[in-house]
DNA sequence: AAAAAAG
C-alpha cells in the first residue's frame, strides 16, 4: 500500500494531492509515478477510473517549469469530454504550483481557443483533430514540450487517430518524455510504442482492479417493446440520485429523453450530433445535479469521470464487453458501491454470456418489475420527500393549518391522505422508440463460398431478394446451401 | 452497424 508521501513529489505537489483529499495511491498510480519521475518513458496499461490522470499528471506538472511560458505539457485524449476532464484534474493538481493546463478540442470556436493560448498555458489537454488544427495555424508551437502523454491509447486507434497522434508526435522537436496509457495492448499501439518511445517501462494494473468489483451487476430480460415501461418503472423503484443511461444509437437516445420528459423525469441527452455548446452544458447540468438522468451513446462511456454516479443503465445492451465494462465504470466511485443495470432481449441473451465470460462477474438476473413493486417504490420516495422537508426545516408556515386538521382527524388517516396524494401514479403515457435492429454478434467467419462480395447492382439485387435482412430462421437455413 | 473526431 503506498501513498502519495512517499513519492519523491515537491512540497507544493504533495501539498496539491492532500488538499485533493487523496492520501493513498491507487495501484495505476503506485506503479507509474515513480519511474516517470525519473524520466523515463512509461506505457500503463490501466482501465479507466483507476486514477490515470493522476498518475501522469504529477509528474508531468513537477517538470514544469513555471518561469517558462511555453507550452511545455500535451495530453491527447479521445473524446473531447475527456479533454475538458483531463484539463481540469491538471488544474487543480497544478494549482499550487501556479501551472494552467488548457482544453483544446474541436466544436468549440477556435478564436475562442487563440485568445485563451495567449494567456499562456504550460500544459494543453487537446482531441488530436484540433491540436493539429492549431500546429498547422501555428497559433500553438511544441518546441518546449517536455512530455507528452497519450491517454486511451486503444479508444484513439479505434476512432482512427494513429495517423493525427504520428503527424502531432513528428512535429515535435525538442527532447520529451512519452507516458502512454491504454487498455489494452493490439499490435498498432504496439508498433506506435517502438517508433516514438524510449526504452519504455511497462506497468499493468491486473484486471481485478478493474473497477467493476463495486458494482451491482444485474439484468432484466424484457421484449423490445416493453422497454421504455420496465425501464421507467425501474427509475420509479430505485429513485437513482444520478443515473446515466445508454443508447445504442444517436436517435435512440433522443427519443429515450424524449419519452422520459414526456413521463416527467428530468433528462438531457448527450451524443456526438448534438453542438459542442450542448454537450458542455448538459455535462455540466448533470455534474451540478440540475438534471438526475443522463442519456447518452457511447461518448459518455470512457472515462468521464462524474461524482455520485448512483447507477447506470443499459437500455441497449453494448457492443463489446470493453464497452460494457467501460459504462458500468462511471458508477461505483470513489469507494461508492454503484449499480449497473442492463436490459435485455431474449436474442441477445447469449451476448450477455459472452460479457459475463470476458469480465468474469456473474451478471444476476432479475425479475420484471410488477406494478406492486413500482407502487411501493413511489411510496418510498414519497416518504423519502417528507423526510427531506423535515431535515430542511423550514415549514413554520404550515404549523397552524395542520394543527387545526388534527383536532378533527386522527394522525393516522391524516397521513394516509397526504401519502396518497404525493405518491405518484405509475404513469402510462404511451411512448413509441425505434426499434434498434437486435445485436448482431460478430461470429467466427464462416466458409463464405468463395465469392467473397461483390457490389454490382445486379448480385446486390439478387442478395436482396435472397435473404431478406430479418426474414425467420427456418427459411434462411433452407437457403443456405452454395456452400 | 454505430459511435467518435477538423470544418
Amino acid at each position: 500500500m503506498s501513498t502519495f508521501s512517499q513519492f519523491q513529489l515537491s512540497s507544493e505537489l504533495q501539498q496539491a494531492v492532500s488538499n485533493m483529499g487523496f492520501e493513498e495511491a491507487t495501484p495505476i498510480q503506485a506503479k507509474a509515478i515513480p519511474i516517470a519521475l525519473t524520466g523515463k518513458d512509461v506505457i500503463g496499461q490501466a482501465q479507466t477510473g483507476t486514477g490515470k490522470t493522476t498518475a501522469f499528471g504529477l509528474p508531468m506538472i513537477e517538470k514544469v517549469d513555471r518561469h517558462d511560458r511555453s507550452i511545455q505539457g500535451i495530453v491527447l485524449a479521445p473524446t473531447r469530454e475527456l479533454a475538458i476532464q483531463v484539463a481540469e484534474e491538471l488544474n487543480r493538481l497544478g494549482q499550487v504550483k501556479g501551472i494552467r493546463t488548457l482544453p483544446i478540442y474541436g466544436g468549440q470556436e477556435i478564436s475562442r481557443q487563440i485568445r485563451a493560448l495567449k494567456n499562456k498555458p504550460q500544459l494543453i489537454a487537446a482531441t488530436p483533430g484540433r491540436l493539429l488544427d492549431h500546429i498547422s495555424r501555428r497559433t500553438i508551437r511544441l518546441n518546449q514540450i517536455q512530455t507528452v502523454v497519450l491517454d486511451e491509447a486503444d479508444e484513439m486507434l479505434n476512432m482512427g487517430f494513429i495517423e493525427d497522434i504520428e503527424k502531432i508526435l513528428d512535429s515535435i522537436h525538442s527532447e520529451y518524455q512519452t507516458l502512454l496509457f491504454s487498455a489494452t495492448m493490439p499490435e498498432r499501439i504496439r508498433t506506435l510504442a517502438n517508433k516514438f518511445m524510449n526504452d519504455p517501462e511497462i506497468v499493468r494494473v491486473k484486471a481485478k482492479t478493474m473497477t467493476v468489483s463495486n458494482i451491482d451487476q444485474t439484468y432484466i430480460e424484457v421484449r423490445e417493446k416493453q422497454k421504455f415501461d420496465v425501464f421507467c418503472s425501474l427509475l420509479d423503484i430505485q429513485s437513482p440520485e444520478l443515473a446515466i443511461v445508454f443508447g445504442r444509437t444517436k436517435k435512440r437516445v433522443d427519443e429515450l429523453v424524449e419519452g422520459l420528459i414526456k413521463r416527467g423525469y428530468s433528462a438531457e441527452g448527450i451524443h456526438g450530433d448534438l453542438t459542442q455548446k450542448k454537450r458542455d452544458q448538459v455535462i455540466r447540468m448533470f455534474k451540478q445535479q440540475r438534471i438526475d438522468i443522463m442519456v447518452a451513446t457511447d461518448v459518455a462511456a470512457r472515462g468521464l469521470d462524474i461524482s455520485g454516479v448512483s447507477h447506470v443503465y443499459n437500455f441497449d445492451i453494448p457492443q463489446d464487453p470493453e464497452s460494457y465494462v467501460h459504462r458500468i465504470g462511471r458508477t461505483g466511485r470513489a469507494g461508492k458501491t454503484g449499480i449497473a443495470v442492463t436490459l435485455v432481449t431474449p436474442r441477445e441473451l447469449d451476448h450477455l454470456k459472452t460479457i459475463e465470460q470476458v469480465t468474469r462477474k456473474t451478471i444476476v438476473r432479475k425479475p420484471i418489475p410488477t406494478i406492486e413493486d413500482v407502487v411501493f417504490g413511489n411510496k418510498k420516495a414519497t416518504i423519502q420527500q417528507i423526510m427531506n422537508t423535515i431535515d430542511e426545516g423550514d415549514f413554520q408556515a404550515y404549523k397552524k393549518s395542520a394543527e387545526n386538521l388534527l383536532e378533527d382527524i386522527d394522525s393516522v388517516t391524516l397521513l394516509s391522505a397526504c401519502l396518497k396524494i404525493m405518491t405518484k401514479e405509475p404513469d402510462h403515457t404511451p411512448v413509441v422508440l425505434t426499434e434498434v435492429p437486435p445485436l448482431h454478434v460478430k461470429k467466427k467467419k464462416r466458409f463464405s463460398g468463395g465469392q467473397g462480395r461483390r457490389k454490382d447492382s445486379r448480385n446486390n439485387q439478387k442478395r436482396y431478394d435472397d435473404k431478406p435482412k430479418y426474414g425467420n430462421r427456418k427459411r434462411s437455413n433452407r437457403r443456405r446451401k452454395n456452400g
